[in-house]
DNA sequence: TAGATTGTTAATCGATTAACAATC
DNA sequence: TAGATTGTTAATCGATTAACAATC
């Protein structure tokens, strides 16, 4: 889907795991370790070393050989990698349950990202602010964008409209866009396109259920162990 | 990670696919057609049409040549496959901002979901309840389990508690566990374990806006288009 | 030097895709 | 029968993994 511009093209999944190399190397920081091996470190996140190995070799050499990697060091590079150095400037479009919900969750809220501006067609939110946010009008992003130099939209609105806001925002000049919206998202190649598809990943878990129904294991009665431990 | 119980073994990207397809099926319907073909199905997922065809072969057959797939037949296949026949009930763990969204998120409460209770550890919170759904102490989660025959949790508490959660969660019966806490879970390998890792996603668009920086595109002072169109 | 652990290669595995025979 | 489109095979592509030489 994106395009990295390195001299061999990066896969999604290894961009995807970076990011939790990182949030374990964090972890293991706090934890007041200097150093960790690849085997430590992937044994955090059920990856194999090799692949842990693999995935840093995309990007360079950040280990040493017999001692592993300096966890600041690492840390480091990895931000350096995922572009967590410059801070992105956030528009949440679709001011509704999950628009409100992200805007306020943690995870949105780290170093490296801003929420500038929130977006709706609803005239009763439009003009007000949530969390000192201003709402504005959709049809305001155009602008929003040029003079709040936004890069990064995060769609939260009904799926029927997802496709129109979305090419408004690719119009806009957003180059990276976050859709919750139950919809494909259709993007010329240089815009990165994430999708969390909620309802999706619920499904796949029905699927997972019914299956183990049929292969005769009780479902919804189970054997609870005794709390013994 | 998930055992489906076939002949072949399905990939899960394969399942994942499936409930696009379903929601495709049903706006397709929704516009009155009576037949789709792989073709015109694909097309609106930005999927190749052997592809769509090889993912319903893992389940059988369900066109007819020359004519293509009638939409309410395959939409009920799919429905099956994907056990969206049966009822299941939802625990959401942790009431807070992403958990309070969720539970009045449309996404979740669509047909074949039901969310039968709410728990925290907050004082507070316990006792209580939101949208009609009342809060139990995280605690009594293997007895909800037992009572209201609760099949899938859904993790949105804060990430240092997400691990012993989960451990109990699966200790209590939990078959299926979908997790928004950025850590990962470990679980025995008949519990599915769905990750929506919001901030992972994030950090991979900010390293494609990244870059984009360094491929020399301007990121965040793009030329908007002349709305003339 | 001996032990540890990286970076990298080559083998394996699995998913995607094009192509086509089957058949409506 | 001719045209369309499926179901399936075989080729391709890409990601994972084991193994190991390099080197701290």
């Amino acid at each position: 889907m994106a395009e990295y511009g390195h001299l061999k093209r990066v896969p999604m999944v290894t961009v995807k795991r970076l990011s939790r190399y990182l949030r374990a190397l964090e972890k293991f920081q706090e934890k007041g370790f200097e150093t960790v091996s690849s085997e430590e470190l992937a044994g955090e996140l059920n990856v194999k070393p090799s692949q842990l190995r693999k995935d840093l070799a995309y990007f360079g050499e950040f280990g040493t050989r017999g001692m592993g990697y300096s966890i600041p060091k690492l840390a480091e590079e990895l931000r350096r990698i995922l572009g967590l150095h410059r801070q992105w400037a956030i528009a949440i479009i679709g001011v509704g349950n999950l628009g409100t919900a992200l805007l306020r969750y943690k995870g949105l809220n780290e170093k490296g990202f801003r929420i500038a501006a929130l977006l709706d067609d609803d005239p009763e939110k439009v003009g007000s602010s949530r969390s000192g946010v201003h709402i504005f009008h959709i049809d305001d992003l155009p602008n929003l964008v040029k003079e709040k130099n936004i890069q990064i939209a995060i769609l939260t609105v009904p799926a029927p409209a997802a496709r129109a806001v979305a090419d408004l925002a690719v119009k806009s000049g957003i180059k990276a866009i976050l859709n919750f919206a139950p919809v494909s998202i259709k993007a010329p190649p240089d815009i990165a396109v994430m999708h969390v598809d909620i309802s999706s990943e619920l499904k796949i878990l029905s699927h997972h259920l019914a299956e183990l129904d049929l292969s005769g294991e009780t479902v919804g009665y189970p054997i609870v162990e005794d709390n013994g431990e």
